[in-house]
DNA sequence: CTAAGCTACGTTACCGGTAAACCTGACGCA
DNA sequence: TGCGTCAGGTTTACCGGTAACGTAGCTTAG
């Protein structure tokens, strides 16, 4: 790099610390010597250094931090893009991880960023090891946990509850007269979160005296062939469910997709009910039976409630972002 | 943050230098400094600074930029995956930026990113604004072009040629038999890689005497919506293709939709073909005919690329990554 | 026996910003 | 006239690492 303060500086007639004023736009100087300034500083080319500025002081940093379980799933690319949309608006740059739904990953990268001194940081999920925690405490930044609501956050919280979402699906395939439901699952061990929606959805039909009849949950990877061969699973049992719901939307289109190979009539042989609100979902004849995060407005919300911290302002504690149950036609 | 090397050294005996040689794993010391001063790091919490590291030293970054178009889309989401599975791994960080399609965003990206004086840089896609390309010149970092291949990047390049996916598949459906095929397609101002394998289907359909026989390319995104009524609106002009080419696999599901909205049997009345090899396809009950392109391998070859140039060794200048033509059902 | 070389450190001088304190002349005002 | 105030600056002192170079003490080749 050419140029820095010092050059144009030196071009300008002026100290390096007016230059500095004049490029952050603060106050201080004359129109004449900002016009002065800005002019040579474009002739020069000058591309500031934000790494000096972060160094130098704790508050020049622009730098936020997030950190996705995986960096291919559907819903957290929308997330991650209203978070990306938000921050580079208000000149925030964004440094991404993924945690493959490990604690201890996670923990690592938190490591790893904190060397990075961040203005903030963003963490999916509300379970983090004890020393993630310390290392955030010292970090000293502000931390936004978004995805599973917490009362309690470190910091701040965006997100919505895991539980209430397989309680209200389960209200609503009770309404339509299912009586003996079962779940199809993945990777319990690791998704916590999936876990809390099945507790709802059980906890909801044990309520009204039609218990989960069966459950398949699968050590893999919760996607299409898991929700294919658990539904087979299931049903080899001999349970006999008349609904079925799975761990999210593309479990539920594998689901489909085996009901389908042995001719179970969807929805009136079988319900199915899904998770997530996956787009692509939209390609099956018809509608799946869901429930739809504002996955959008969760990384936008996170990175304002980040902002308005870094400002000074308050920011909200607790933010809670609405689910939305789609009716669709196969439950 | 509490501690920083000279407090470590202050506490170990021994001078701030050293007690650096040793975080980094040089050499210069002996065993026994070693141990005490790993120890006494180790207890008071000694979190690296980066910032500061990366600040005294241009070598000392470990900051890698990625700028995509969309970190909606599925398939760049599996790059960005492969980039960030093989930088972390190797102890780098990537900073993650959005160009929706525009050379312009990109430039302003590059700006944000030459601020934090990356170790280098990977963007998608071979057109770039002079200003960017000037920029890039004054960050001296090493620079990846993925996705389509350039026979003269700026530095290096991981890819493969849109033109030829688009030509295989000319050729491939003309050995099927097709002779009236058509194209539908979206966003060909911006997206100039779908307008290069449509070039490189005309071009094979031309020269075997069966020329594209009708092309619908919509200002619209390129999801499911736009590949439906594309196929609706290029029909309805009575151009009667016995095949349509999709711009990708979204917009292909959105016109196999169609079809069977209509009772248009595929592939027998049309064929269809996409390209991407779209991971939720797999839902239909069809296999689609497409091209995958190794999304993973890409991202992966990039940052090795990349690390390789950081390293001092060599580096590939232009690496090809196949892609494969998968016959499907449906073409 | 001595010069050269090696090991294991220590010293010094930056990198390019920013905060905070300090300076200076012009102006208002009692 | 003297003093406070303000605009419009300048000066100084860091931030926490790393590169380059210096050096004491020991080993070893010639």
């Amino acid at each position: 790099m050419k140029a820095n303060l010092e050059d144009i500086a030196k071009a300008a007639g002026v100290s390096k610390m007016t230059v500095s004023r004049v490029l952050r736009g603060g106050t201080g100087f004359s129109d004449d010597t900002r016009d002065r300034v800005v002019k040579v500083a474009e002739r020069l080319g000058y591309v500031p250094n934000k790494l000096a500025a972060a160094f130098g002081s704790y508050q020049a940093s622009t730098l936020v931090g997030m950190c996705v379980p995986r960096l291919t799933s559907g819903l957290f690319a929308h997330v991650l893009d209203g978070v990306d949309r938000a921050l580079s608006r208000l000149g925030y740059q964004l440094m991404i991880g993924a945690n493959n739904h490990s604690t201890e990953e996670e923990e690592a990268w938190v490591r790893q960023i904190a060397s990075w001194r961040p203005a903030g940081l963003i963490l999916s999920g509300r379970n983090h090891t004890p020393a993630t925690v310390d290392l955030l405490r010292q970090v000293a930044a502000p931390v936004v946990e978004i995805w599973e609501l917490t009362t309690s956050p470190i910091d701040m919280s965006v997100g919505f509850s895991h539980y209430d979402c397989g309680a209200e699906m389960g209200q609503f395939l009770l309404r339509r007269g299912r009586r003996r439901a079962g779940y199809v699952g993945a990777l319990a061990r690791a998704d916590v979160m999936g876990q809390a929606r099945l507790e709802g959805f059980k906890a909801v039909l044990a309520q009204a005296g039609h218990p989960l009849v069966d459950q398949e949950v699968l050590m893999d990877m919760p996607g299409f062939y898991a929700g294919y061969y658990g539904l087979e699973t299931l049903l080899a049992r001999g349970s006999d469910p008349d609904v079925v719901y799975f761990h999210n939307d593309e479990m539920a289109v594998g689901g489909l997709a085996y009901a389908q190979a042995k001719a179970i009539r969807v929805p009136e042989d079988l319900g199915i009910a899904g998770w997530g609100g996956m787009e692509a979902a939209s390609i099956l004849p018809k509608r799946l039976t869901t429930t739809v995060v504002p996955t959008t407005a969760i990384g936008k919300a996170a990175a304002e409630a980040l902002v308005a911290r870094l400002k000074g302002e308050p920011g909200q504690e607790v933010t809670v972002v609405p689910t939305r149950l789609v009716p669709g036609e196969t439950g």
